[in-house]
DNA sequence: TAATTATCCATGATATACCATAGATATCCA
DNA sequence: TGGATATCTATGGTATATCATGGATAATTA
């Protein structure tokens, strides 16, 4: 299955170092770089999490705005100008630069949260109040799927 | 025909183990991941099941709102945040998570009920009670099934 | 050479794959 | 049509592999 699913949360250890979750890597494991793409969420204290090919789309979604248009110069700096890339190391796992770690005020462990295409990465304890939230949201404004238009 | 029809009640061993019903697992058969997955329900104290291709279309739809947009977070974190993907062993069982267990109310047996490309899984006493409801809301509002839309 | 980063190895917990059995259903042949 | 046989399904138990995690050693780099 090449989507991001469930939420697990693994420990970071002295030296910054987290497992991505085995399924994750499995979704990613047909790419040609063998690691992750994060950069600081815009809307909540997380991380956003992509791998290669998801970065590409990102990219074209962009295109939709002018080039040198004030808005793709503000979405490109904040997006691909902050974004690390961390390899995996030969067990799956990769190093959080510690000014994410503190952006997303990590401390004991990293909850990974697949969201299909990307993930994000979260505090535990900060993810719980945000995921009552969305379950909230998604009920309370019946948000709902809309049909799926021709292609 | 690879729609999931009728309802099975099977056992859940202490593993947390259950048979999938073999007709479900026919409907999923052409599929390359040989599983379900399943997430909480936002409307019942049920599960909500889905073979990897409706999960696909699930994302495709989610790719109608904007990246990074209020409604595609909290839609993505109440949906793919909460699924998990579980694989059918060698016999065409899964292993039920705990809390999925606990969310449901399942016990000592777990009832699939089929619903055309979805399916659910409730405690079979519960069940009982959804059934009628939705049989006399059918009765008394005197619905009807919409004509088959242009694809 | 000290400090930092990367690679390698060990381990316990957990989940996966494997094997066995019984009951039900379907098939086949007389 | 009836009975015997074979097949499939659901269920239980056991062995094996994988994953997450911690630490140690090797390789860089300042």
């Amino acid at each position: 299955m090449a989507l991001f699913l469930s939420t697990y949360a693994n420990k970071i250890d002295r030296k910054g170092r987290v497992s991505v979750p085995a399924s994750f890597r499995v979704a990613l494991s047909d790419q040609a770089f063998q690691g992750i793409v994060l950069f600081r969420s815009h809307s909540h204290m997380c991380l956003e999490g992509f791998g290669q090919a998801s970065m590409e789309e990102l990219s074209n979604r962009l295109d939709h705005f002018d080039l040198f248009s004030a808005e793709q110069d503000d979405m490109a700096t904040a997006i691909f100008g902050e974004a690390v890339a961390l390899p995996f190391d030969g067990d799956g796992r990769i190093i959080l630069p510690a000014d994410l770690i503190d952006f997303a005020k990590l401390d004991e462990q990293a909850a990974f949260v697949g969201l299909g295409k990307k993930f994000q990465i979260w505090s535990p304890s900060e993810f719980g109040a945000r995921r009552n939230e969305a379950r909230k949201n998604v009920k309370d404004k019946g948000l709902t799927l809309p049909k799926e238009v021709a292609a």
